[in-house]
DNA sequence: AGCACGCCGACT
DNA sequence: GTCGGCGTGCTC
């Protein structure tokens, strides 16, 4: 029997191992077995069984069946190869984002002591020794243990003259990194379940060992509290020790036992919790309802608070009620405790939570229970994708217009929205898709029939949707950039009065997104990468938002040893700053990459603001996603030119969604909400539409801009990124593949051209955009083309370190 | 992804 | 002369 196995690592191809009679009966797809590749181990998992050996070589015996029953259902193997195919990576790289980190096994080295060495002390070096002493006290010593007695990360010659000089040997050692946790809970031992025995223990205690007998009344009280005994619960509360339960367990007098526990603990469900749907989210429920009659993906394009998180609850229930279950998607940072709060009250131990923040060992643990079919729903981020659903019967995507359901790096470069339609039909489920400002794409297969669309456009409650005046900088901006405008500092000081919230929304971290030259115009840039560097006050550096580096404050110019430096732009640190000169009075907080450190801020500062401890709240784009404040009745819009200027095809699409989105926080109750958005360019055509909150002006114009010059949803866009330290290579290999494929495509292909940003973490970057028509033959004759040069500008020895990775879809 | 093999510079 | 740097090729 042989097996095509996957392995996690970026393999061009799965390997085929041989299955030895005796494990034959344990192999089926989907379950991990143990292989060899190289001198390493890895935990791999079954793709098919092969019926014949394969000529071309020798496969080798796989060492273990790590399985009882398969870790996933054929959808999910299904799934991986899509991805793979679709977005021109490696299956490898599929289990690598799909599998939870404590399921994905590779060996340590562990080197065992040869109990019949001899060796002359004289004959070994400083380090060898060091290692042979460890290792004749210990007989066993890891990898790691023997990296950090050598201080270094190199010790692998250092093991070799000890393997040659026969003093130890390697094995190989695959660990299992998932441990199930347990308790220990105490229980009264068997001889004393009679009453009568029981009494005449406790009559006849001898005077010694109080503490013990103590420890037994406490024992007996907390049964009869709690009808059961933890053990640590018991010593917390009767401050006894271990030594003297564990004198009562030897005396048979009580029985300590240990046992699996759960880590995923979920809230009780709240019955209480029952709400009515208003009659346009009625009407709403009942087409969306309709639509799935004919169409396995629907659209509910909903205005910002219309209240589509209770219609997706009331789909839930009625997907978990027919027995199948749900998935529902999330960006990131929109999972918020607020929003994980509310579907549990609702779905109790039915629904589970699955995102970056989980542990491993949590993430186990839900697997198996998704595996199971006992979690119902999953409310999760992008990679909950990948959980093992049984029987799903309905995905919702919600914002499906966030541009995070596309991982960018590392590959999979997989759209979740994307890879969600096709892995529902897998299972004939639904998926409705929800935004208030939906994607250009989604929309536009709305329009042509392919989903079922269904809009709800009014919000909830009947409030308003929040009034939006723009505010002309132009004749404000006599010496440079201004921060705030009169109109603004009014509004912002109504609002206070009034005791209302405040969000003010600028896109830019930091104190300064740039520092010039007053004298010679030179600005400080990143020494690994092409950007200017923001100032960053509180911590008195310069950083990168790039590549994370930061670097001293300069002080003196390097171009022309001026020190007269100013600082153009205003980051959100700044802002806030500003604010608390001109509003001295008000509560004025942050919410950006930089303030939200601890996994517990980001919601800390959310409940902060809730519970309007802070009045006004500074934000970059983590202020957009899914907040619900109902006292916030100003929103302000700093700087939207710095919005609107962008360079790529999507800007007018972006600068809409980000501009109706934050202005969707104002007014969310019943309060009248307003937005200023402050801007130079007050033509600029997105900003009418936003104006009027008129998504459909912006989708026409926008569609019309798209067939024009050829882009999605129009065509289909490959980008194909060439990476390289040196920026000749990686211009020369993009150069090659344009020759290589102008025979085939000629008309689709544009480039090598360097993206706005050429050079990040000192790598050069160099692009091709291939614009493909909606053909998929054309269009998987493309992959191909792709994934063959590749090969052949690579097979080159001058290229072989330029990093070329294909982008299917780039967002 | 590791890791071995193999070819060129700073040291006992 | 050797140790050790990392470029290149292979793993069923």
């Amino acid at each position: 029997m042989f097996i095509e196995v996957i392995i996690p690592l970026a393999l061009p191809k799965n390997y085929t191992w041989a299955v030895p009679l005796a494990m034959q009966s344990g192999i089926q797809p989907g379950v991990r077995v143990e292989v060899t590749l190289g001198n390493k181990k890895y935990a791999g998992i079954v793709k098919q069984i092969l019926q014949n050996k394969p000529a071309a070589f020798e496969p080798k015996e796989i060492l273990n069946v790590l399985d009882n029953e398969p870790l996933l259902h054929p959808q999910q193997l299904e799934l991986w190869q899509w991805i793979a195919e679709y977005y021109m990576c490696t299956e490898g790289e599929v289990m690598q984002a799909a599998i939870p980190a404590n399921l994905k096994l590779s060996s340590e080295s562990v080197l065992i002591w040869n109990e019949t060495a001899e060796y002359e002390p004289s004959d070994l070096n400083d380090a060898e020794y060091m290692v042979t002493e460890a290792l004749e006290m210990k007989k066993e010593l890891r990898l790691s243990e023997v990296q950090q007695l050598l201080d270094s990360n190199r010790v692998y010659p250092v093991i070799r003259k000890l393997i040659d000089k026969n003093i130890c040997y390697v094995w190989e050692e695959l660990k299992e990194k998932y441990k199930v946790k347990t308790e220990t809970y105490i229980t009264l031992h068997p001889d004393y379940h009679q009453e009568e025995n029981l009494a005449e223990l406790l009559n006849n205690w001898t005077s010694r060992a109080a503490k013990q007998l103590e420890l037994l009344l406490a024992y007996l009280h907390l049964v009869k509290a709690e009808g059961e005994v933890i053990k640590a619960e018991l010593l917390k509360k009767s401050g006894a020790t271990d030594a003297q339960l564990k004198a009562l367990t030897d005396k048979k007098i009580l029985v300590a036992q240990k046992r699996a526990k759960d880590r995923i603990v979920s809230l009780p469900k709240d019955l209480n919790i029952r709400f009515e749907l208003s009659p346009a989210q009625e009407i709403a429920l009942g087409e969306i309802n309709a639509r799935f009659e004919d169409k396995n993906v629907c659209l509910l394009h909903g205005v910002t608070a219309s209240g589509k998180t209770q219609l997706y609850i009331k789909l839930i229930e009625a997907h978990i009620a027919s027995g199948k279950q749900v998935l529902y998607m999330l960006p990131e940072i929109a999972l918020t405790a607020q929003m994980i709060r509310r579907l549990q009250q609702h779905f109790g131990s039915q629904i589970a939570i699955y995102h970056s923040k989980f542990n491993p060992n949590e993430r186990v643990e839900i697997w198996h229970k998704v595996k199971s079919g006992e979690i119902k729903a999953v409310l999760g981020a992008r990679s909950s994708l990948f959980l093992p659903f049984r029987q799903l019967g309905f995905i919702i995507i919600d914002e499906e217009h966030d541009a995070s359901y596309k991982q960018q790096e590392p590959a999979p470069r997989y759209h979740a929205r994307d890879a969600a339609v096709y892995y529902a039909s897998l299972f004939g489920a639904r998926v409705l898709l929800g935004s208030a400002t939906p994607s250009i794409e989604s929309y536009y297969n709305c329009v042509r029939g392919k989903y079922g669309l269904v809009t709800l456009s009014e919000r909830f409650g009947n409030a308003a949707l929040p009034e939006i005046r723009l505010v002309d900088l132009t004749p404000l901006q006599t010496k440079g950039k201004l921060a705030f405008s009169p109109a603004l500092l009014q509004e912002i000081s109504d609002s206070l009065v009034n005791k209302k919230q405040v969000i003010l929304f600028q896109n830019r971290r930091g104190y300064a997104p740039y520092q010039i030259c007053n004298t010679c115009g030179w600005i400080p840039h990143c020494k690994q990468c092409d950007v200017t560097l923001t100032y960053h006050k509180s911590k008195n550096k310069l950083a990168c938002h790039y590549c994370g580096t930061v670097y001293p404050v300069i002080q003196t110019c390097t171009a022309c040893g001026s020190h007269n430096f100013i600082q153009k732009n205003f980051g959100t640190e700044q802002i806030e700053e500003l604010l608390t000169e001109k509003f001295p009075d008000a509560k004025v907080a942050r919410m950006d990459y930089d303030s939200i450190k601890g996994k517990n801020d980001h919601d800390a500062l959310i409940k902060r603001f809730e519970e309007q401890r802070i009045d006004i709240l500074v934000g970059t784009q983590m202020v957009v996603k899914g907040l619900d404040f109902i006292h916030v009745n100003l929103v302000g819009i700093i700087d939207a030119d710095g919005i609107l200027n962008f360079t790529d095809f999507r800007v007018n699409e972006r600068a809409y969604q980000l501009m109706e989105q934050v202005s969707g926080r104002a007014g969310r109750k019943d309060a009248d909400g307003k937005v200023l958005i402050q801007v130079s360019n007050v033509h600029h055509p997105v900003l009418q539409f936003v104006k009027a909150h008129d998504y459909t002006s912006l989708f026409h114009a926008e569609l019309n801009n798209r067939r024009q010059f050829g882009y999605p949803p129009f065509t289909r866009l490959i980008r194909v990124i060439f990476r390289h330290k040196e920026k000749h290579l990686a211009e020369e290999a993009a150069n090659l593949m344009m020759q290589g494929m102008k025979a085939g495509f000629a008309q689709e292909m544009n480039g090598p051209a360097q993206p706005v940003v050429d050079r990040v973490r000192n790598q050069h970057i160099w692009e091709i955009l291939i614009k493909l028509p909606k053909n998929s033959n054309r269009i998987i004759q493309c992959k191909r083309e792709i994934a063959q040069q590749i090969v052949i500008i690579q097979s080159n020895k001058r290229y072989r370190s330029v990093m070329i990775l294909p982008d299917v879809d780039p967002v």
